[in-house]
DNA sequence: ACACAACCGACAT
DNA sequence: CGGTTGTGT
């Protein structure tokens, strides 16, 4: 919804601008409201719940857009819990598009597939577990990211006024309502779009003067006239609204006016709605990822701090000894800790209790347990993977294939040394109840065993005896070695277009083929934050262990001598650069992410042949997605059973 | 002039 | 979810 009509009025004040005037800034970005729109782009796959890399790659572009294009820190903010005050819109939304998921399916198992996209398209929904999957993304890429207590705008207006943005880029207008100063919209893929200025406001024309309004006026405006909040008033739209403001100032006068002359009536509810939604957006519950607490958007004034009809109206919060969400009142019972953990993405915004995971990492893990048996020896598996093979052939040049060959026969080491380690971890396993240590453990495996898979795989991929695609140990990475000599060389694309000419002729495909492997990898990267266990009790990782879990994942692959974390990003954003951005160097401009840039540069000077490199992208282009469907299903299968215990 | 309901496009092929 | 269009008051 939004404030209907809001937009249109401040017209005049709309600027068209491009990205470049951010140059060097911080912008939060509405991430559902990009998920929404990426959604669409595989809503059929999302209806079906079936695997889909195609919402993440929107991500991708755009992220790789405004970092690297426009040298702008993306701040992702997804929306989290919904308020209470509008759980019943949500429910009718859900309803709704349940509605018309069930005749899409009905329509796709008659075979009617052209009519079911129709309504799959029409009952796109965006879930936590996909917001995982791009926070996933951006733990790789050092984005920084934060999941909203509850509504994202909040959040994002909290954040420009503490200065962790300088704007927000949204679609949404109530974000002016919260007091956003500077409001991004119509972003489009060039990087233009519209600028809307609070300070602006002055310049708006006699007919809609939203500058004669104090911000709590405004709010009366939009109460009026119909916001998430409220109804509204029937008959009354933004500018009869704005009009009864100036004429009368407070709500109460201009509820007495409507009274009095009896033209318009007055929902019931219209009081009690009101009064809510000025706490909703003065004081809705935000978090502050400066020092890891829940706080309001606003101060809340010292004469309402002890209002339980304020604290019930701003979002429920975990209370730190009853572990229930509940209205808190005083900010020492809110469990911050657990709210940290929300906030970055460990635990399901809605329900504390379950772990957040990955959408298509949970498609895993659930095909998994649904087929628990290993089929390796599938045959659309093996043509696939023998197919990339010999794609990768006929594609490097044949000085590269010493030193593909030698980066096989490491990653057959390391993978004997992770067969051992995990026979060692699982029966460390069975011993011991979850905690933290097994969950680091637990990675290990995880990790281990898709390397195990990956083996088998690779193995039948080299029997052809040429050796150009290396599967390096951390299964995840799939990497094959670009030959510097070929870097090098002006002209970089033709490379990636002669991998992808092998595969099936057809080369013509979209220049941004360089970002698929990125995406795709980084679908899969952040499986190493899985979560390994889901026991409340041995409450999920703090940081640290979330960061030990990566460790453990790599450090097998990069024999520990570098920060593994920041191998795939800084090599693939790298990449990424050296592909499609070649005239922008690699400049890593991260000064809000604790982690250092310093590394990343250090990754840009390495050696070319050390960085993982394009081979997804073949995998990509070669393969249809059922094949890469099937092959992420077998290789997670040793590992369900204790990853995602019960559900 | 204003409000509002109905429909469309989003994405990407 | 927003914007647009046509219709009604």
């Amino acid at each position: 919804m939004g404030i209907q009509g809001l937009l249109p009025q401040l017209k005049p004040i709309q600027q068209p601008v491009t990205l470049a005037r951010y140059e060097g800034q911080s912008l939060a970005i509405d991430g559902y409201a990009w998920l929404h729109r990426a959604a669409h782009a595989c809503a059929a796959e999302l209806a079906l719940n079936q695997p889909s890399a195609k919402y993440l790659e929107f991500f991708v572009k755009r992220l790789d857009m405004l970092k690297n294009r426009f040298h702008i820190n993306p701040y992702m903010v997804f929306d989290g819990d919904a308020l209470m005050v509008k759980k019943d819109t949500e429910l009718k939304r859900r309803q709704k598009r349940i509605e018309n998921r069930e005749k899409g399916l009905a329509l796709w198992n008659a075979g009617d597939k052209r009519q079911a996209y129709e309504y799959f398209q029409k009952c796109v929904d965006v879930t936590p577990e996909m917001a995982k999957c791009v926070i996933d993304y951006c733990k790789t890429q050092k984005i920084r990211y934060v999941v909203a207590p509850f509504e994202a705008d909040a959040q994002m207006v909290y954040l420009e006024k503490k200065g962790f943005v300088d704007g927000i880029i949204s679609e949404d207008s109530d974000l002016l309502i919260f007091g956003c100063c500077k409001l991004i919209t119509k972003l489009n893929d060039h990087g233009e779009a519209v600028e809307i200025c609070r300070d602006d406001f002055s310049h708006l024309p006699a007919k809609f003067p939203l500058h004669q309004l104090n911000d709590e006026q405004i709010r009366i405006m939009v109460c009026l006239s119909g916001c998430d909040y409220t109804a509204g008033i029937p008959k009354i739209g933004l500018l009869t609204a704005i009009k009864m403001v100036r004429k009368f100032k407070t709500m109460d006068k201009i509820i007495l006016s409507i009274q009095r002359d009896g033209k318009l009536t007055i929902p019931p509810e219209f009081g009690e709605e009101y009064q809510m939604a000025t706490f909703a957006f003065q004081y809705q519950r935000v978090f502050c990822p400066q020092d890891n607490v829940i706080t309001t958007l606003n101060t809340v004034p010292s004469g309402l701090m002890e209002s339980e009809e304020l604290f019930s109206c701003i979002g429920r919060v975990v209370h730190k000894l009853e572990q229930v969400k509940k209205v808190v009142v005083r900010t020492e019972h809110i469990d911050h800790e657990l709210h940290y953990k929300i906030a970055m993405g460990d635990l399901c915004p809605y329900d504390f209790c379950k772990m957040l995971v990955n959408r298509e990492r949970k498609l895993q893990l659930t095909a998994k347990s649904e087929s628990s048996i290993v089929s390796p020896g599938s045959k659309s598996i093996d043509s696939f993977f023998n197919k990339s093979a010999v794609v990768s052939v006929s594609a490097l040049p044949g000085t590269e294939i010493s030193s593909a060959k030698a980066a096989r026969r490491q990653t057959e080491r390391l993978l004997q040394e992770n067969k051992k380690k995990l026979q060692s971890i699982v029966e460390h396993r069975k011993l011991s109840r979850f905690d933290a240590p097994v969950a680091r453990n637990a990675a290990s495996k995880f990790f281990s065993a898709s390397r195990n898979n990956n083996q088998e795989v690779a193995d039948r991929s080299f029997s052809t005896d040429v050796s150009v695609v290396s599967r390096a140990p951390n299964s995840e990475a799939v990497s094959v070695v670009v030959p510097a000599s070929a870097l090098k060389d002006a002209d970089k694309l033709p490379i990636v277009e002669d991998l992808r000419g092998g595969s099936d002729g057809d080369a013509s495909q979209d220049e941004l083929s360089t970002d698929i492997p990125s995406s795709l990898a980084s679908t899969e990267i952040p499986s190493s934050m899985i979560p390994t266990q889901t026991d409340v009790d041995a409450t999920p990782f703090s940081e640290e262990e979330s960061e030990i879990l990566s460790e453990v994942d790599e450090s097998g692959a990069e024999k520990g001598r570098e920060n593994p974390s920041k191998r795939h990003c800084a090599s693939l954003a790298d990449l990424r650069s050296s592909f499609t951005y070649q005239k922008a160097p690699l400049r890593p401009r991260d000064p809000n992410v604790v982690a250092a840039p310093a590394k990343i540069k250090d990754t840009a000077a390495k050696p070319l042949q050390q960085r993982p490199s394009v081979q997804r992208s073949k995998h990509y282009v070669a393969s249809p997605s059922s094949a890469s469907v099937q092959r992420r299903a077998t290789r997670t299968l040793s590992l369900s059973d204790f990853v995602y215990r019960g559900d």
